[in-house]
DNA sequence: AATATAAATTACATTTTTTTAATATCTTTG
DNA sequence: CAAAGATATTAAAAAAATGTAATTTATATT
């Protein structure tokens, strides 16, 4: 890796940390790990009632602007996918750690 | 691992996740991680002047009551290390992914 | 065009975290 | 025992994240 200031990783790792520590969002995460792509209505049923459109809008939202999804439109649907190597590398960690075993 | 539900391993992440997502603790946990013990005086001493005694202190409780870090006492000194291999392994992902290669 | 569906936006109240300051406790040393 | 050093605790203010409701925009269907 091109040499960095320690203070600059830091704060780019807490940066993706603070996205991955909430339930909803880090589960979308997961659900978009495995299954590469999900429209808002797939990722919103995922969710099986734990957070409402709204909510789940604004934290895609708040993600995309982080950069660690992406979007494209079909028609109606929007689909998102994980943009972040970083963010891909570090959920399926999480999941190795925590659901694999 | 044993099988358990997904919400169950979802929270336990999210958990360990919040006490990640601090530049103050995530880099007293990286330090842990390399150093192995480290005293208060040294966590303080390597934060070098980005939190205050008595904000470590707190950070250090809060990470003591999630079983993160565990300590020893050593005359006037408390040693500190990391007590939660997940918390460790999570750490160690984190390094390999934004200071290596 | 009217309706329905999908998704995003806005605004606001609530809750949680973070920061700061002051003080207390415990241990060692002179 | 008094002073100094190390660490923890408490309280309160400030800042950030969260949840909720209402509304809006855009697209598709009839």
């Amino acid at each position: 890796m091109a040499p960095r200031k320690k203070s600059e990783n830091l704060n780019h790792a807490v940066g993706l940390l603070k996205q991955l520590a909430h339930p909803v969002r880090l589960s979308i995460l997961c659900n978009l790990l495995h299954q590469g792509e999900m429209s808002v209505t797939e990722i919103v049923q995922a969710e099986n009632g734990s957070a409402s459109q709204s909510q789940i809008s604004q934290f895609l939202g708040k993600m995309r602007s982080e950069n660690l999804v992406s979007y494209r439109k079909d028609g109606q649907n929007v689909i998102y996918r994980i943009a972040s190597p970083k963010a891909e590398k570090v959920v399926q960690a999480l999941y190795d750690i925590y659901c694999r075993k």
